[in-house]
RNA sequence: GGUCUGGUAGUUCAGCUGGUUAGAAUACAUGCCUGUCACGCAUGGGGUCGCGGGUUCGAGUCCCGUCCAGACCGCCA
């Protein structure tokens, strides 16, 4: 028997008994006369005693001997501490030690196994096995272990049934990049890792599975970031017979039963908002509706003018950033400067202060009076010691920078409190979306995505407009779920593919198994997926998605630890009949 | 594909306008210490300043290239 009982459970009713502990040396303190070692697992820390006159002196030798994370198992009674530590579960006890064996040695670990290591994010990731010792990246594994447990208890009671569907797929041309494999067995071609097991939940309700939800990693060969990996994992959910009502009930049910369960926030309805109005008052269609400062439109009060900028504008919108009045000209200028970023993109900046006394005091005083700027504050819900500051250009531009400076200010005033929760709904989204590069259409969403019944004759007109049964599920400025309801018969799936560029016999190569499926009774569906470690990091109130998983990929999909992607060696590359156009 | 930031001891970092022998903290080792728990005290070892080239009497420091890491833009139906 390796142990009795775990690091983490022992306190004073077990005093006087015989314990079997093992663990890892977490740290060991030599006082000479007593040799004090901390030995640590998943559950807790206990502190072991070897004293020069209790306990045997072989046994205090070899404790000298013990070096961080050795792997050791010790046998001794439990005893009350002469002085307590009241910062541990087990701080009330330690275990006078009388045999001690050494399962493993241990290298000195490259970086300290604590909260607070000394360690950087490089060298955790790869020694991964050692930072998952620690209680951030353990506590986080296990908090996404909970995560799960509660969706599964949720959808498994509300009916639905867990599916597996294939990781070896076929590769379409839409949307993200996939992820390939070959196949030997089949000279030259390939399977693709899924991006989502989209065609399959359709199929499954046409196979009359109903209501199907699975846990499952799907892939997209993209650039990474701090909430983006290639490999990454969605819960994923369809439904049959339902409409969209259906499905936002359902799942704005589970997110509730998540905060509730997960959190202890309680939430009653979930705020809704549509497309266009998340794009005009947020310049963003995943607004984080924590905090205010909404966009306030310019155009009718500041055009017109003689400040030509403006004038020639699509687009001027402003936003009041609280209390920001007192900022200086230097720190004024600084925040024009990061306007002006590359990765932001303005070309300019035009302010207003909000003084206490009532008056105002902008960048463009020479074009603008007092009334004027009045009409800005009140467009803009700017209050006395506000700081009005206004972006003007083309509309999606303009909207987009104004809406990281929302977001930059407010991680700067500090008010995105991972501890508060504000979920939003945002519906209506446009079907489709036009493309600068390829210069034609493509579904925003997905194809399989049905339009709103009465925007169908705006196919033909202005496919721009066309809204479609499709939305997302927000919480604090982050997408974590978004779904539609799908087209189900084979003939509006095929203007969809007409609309989308796929000639007939390119769509029946891609997607012909699915407009045959339509045929033999496909009932109308939809669904809704979420993506697991999004939601896990953001109820965990973080935006880094990597410390919930266990084995994450760095900044260029690289596991630094396994050291992959690698080469393959030739005979591999023969036998799968692929020869490389790269020099080695 | 692009922008920005960083790369100096095992680790996290400092190192100014180029100028003696490159520092701190922590970790580690040895010794001391009668209740430690971020233990304390003393001593000690530890460096290809990412790599390559250039400028200079002289480069961790300046310039060019390159590699690696991180954040972001593009991309992510």
């Amino acid at each position: 028997m390796y142990r009795s009982h775990t690091c983490g459970e022992l306190n004073a009713t077990h005093i006087n008994t015989t314990v079997t502990l093992s663990g890892w040396v977490q740290k060991s303190r030599d006082k000479g006369f007593m040799i004090w070692v901390d030995l640590r697992d998943r559950y807790g820390i206990t502190q072991l005693i070897f004293d020069t006159e209790r306990t045997p002196k072989d046994v205090v030798e070899k404790a000298k001997t013990l070096g961080r994370e050795f792997v050791i198992q010790v046998k001794g009674s439990v005893i009350e501490r002469e002085s307590k530590n009241p910062n541990i579960a087990t701080g009330d006890i330690e275990i006078l030690v009388e045999e001690l064996i050494v399962l493993n040695e241990a290298l000195l670990p490259p970086f300290t196994i604590e909260d607070n290591t000394d360690g950087g994010e490089d060298i955790r990731m790869k020694y991964r096995y050692l930072d998952i010792r620690r209680n951030p990246v353990k506590n986080s594994l296990m908090f996404r272990h909970q995560v799960g447990m509660q969706v599964r208890n949720y959808l498994s009671n509300q009916g639905f049934i867990e599916v597996e569907t294939p990781y070896l797929i076929k590769s379409t041309p839409e949307g993200a990049r996939d992820f390939v494999v070959p196949s030997r067995m089949n000279e030259g071609q390939f399977y693709a890792l899924p991006q989502s097991p989209q065609t399959f939940k359709q199929l499954l309700m046409v196979g009359g599975m109903d209501k199907y939800f699975q846990i499952v990693k799907c892939f997209r060969d993209e650039d990474l970031r701090a909430d983006r990996q290639p490999e990454f994992t969605q819960i994923d959910c369809e439904m049959a017979f339902v409409n969209q009502e259906d499905i936002l009930s359902i799942f704005e049910g589970m997110t509730r039963h998540l905060l509730k369960e997960i959190k202890d926030v309680a939430i009653n309805k979930f705020p809704r908002m549509t497309y266009d109005e998340a794009m005009r008052t947020y310049g963003n269609d995943k607004p984080d509706i924590r905090f205010d400062m909404k966009f306030g439109e310019l155009n009718a009060v500041a055009q017109h003018k003689e400040f030509k900028v403006f004038n020639d504008a699509e687009l001027v919108v402003g936003i009041a950033v609280p209390g920001a009045a007192s900022y200086t000209r230097k720190e004024i200028d600084k925040l024009i400067d990061w306007v002006k970023r590359p990765q932001v993109g303005a070309l300019g900046m035009v302010y207003v202060k909000c003084n206490e006394d009532g008056s105002y005091k902008s960048s463009v005083d020479k074009f603008y009076d007092q009334d004027d700027l009045a009409k800005w504050a009140e467009a803009t819900g700017a209050k006395a010691g506000d700081l009005i500051c206004v972006l003007s250009g083309q509309t999606n531009k303009v909207r987009a920078q104004l809406s990281a400076l929302r977001m930059e200010m407010a991680e700067r005033l500090g008010l995105r409190n991972p501890e508060e929760f504000a979920p939003l709904w945002v519906v209506d989204f446009p079907l489709l979306e036009w493309d600068e590069e390829t210069e034609r259409y493509h579904a925003m969403h997905h194809p399989f995505t049905s339009p709103k019944p009465e925007d169908i004759p705006l196919l033909e007109t202005d496919p721009g407009k066309v809204r479609a049964n499709a939305y997302d599920l927000v919480l604090n400025g982050n997408e974590i779920g978004g779904g539609s309801i799908r087209i189900h018969d084979k003939n509006t799936q095929a203007l969809m593919f007409d609309h989308l560029g796929f000639t007939p016999e390119e769509a029946k190569a891609q997607f012909g198994f699915l407009m045959d499926a339509f045929q033999y009774g496909a009932p109308p569906h939809g669904g809704l997926a979420f993506g697991f470690d999004r939601l896990v990091a953001i109820l965990g109130g973080q935006e880094t998605i990597r410390d919930f998983i266990a084995f994450p990929k760095n900044n260029s999909g690289r596991d630094v630890m396994i050291d992959a992607p690698a080469a393959i060696d030739n005979d591999q590359l023969q036998e799968l009949s692929i020869q490389l156009s790269i020099q080695e």
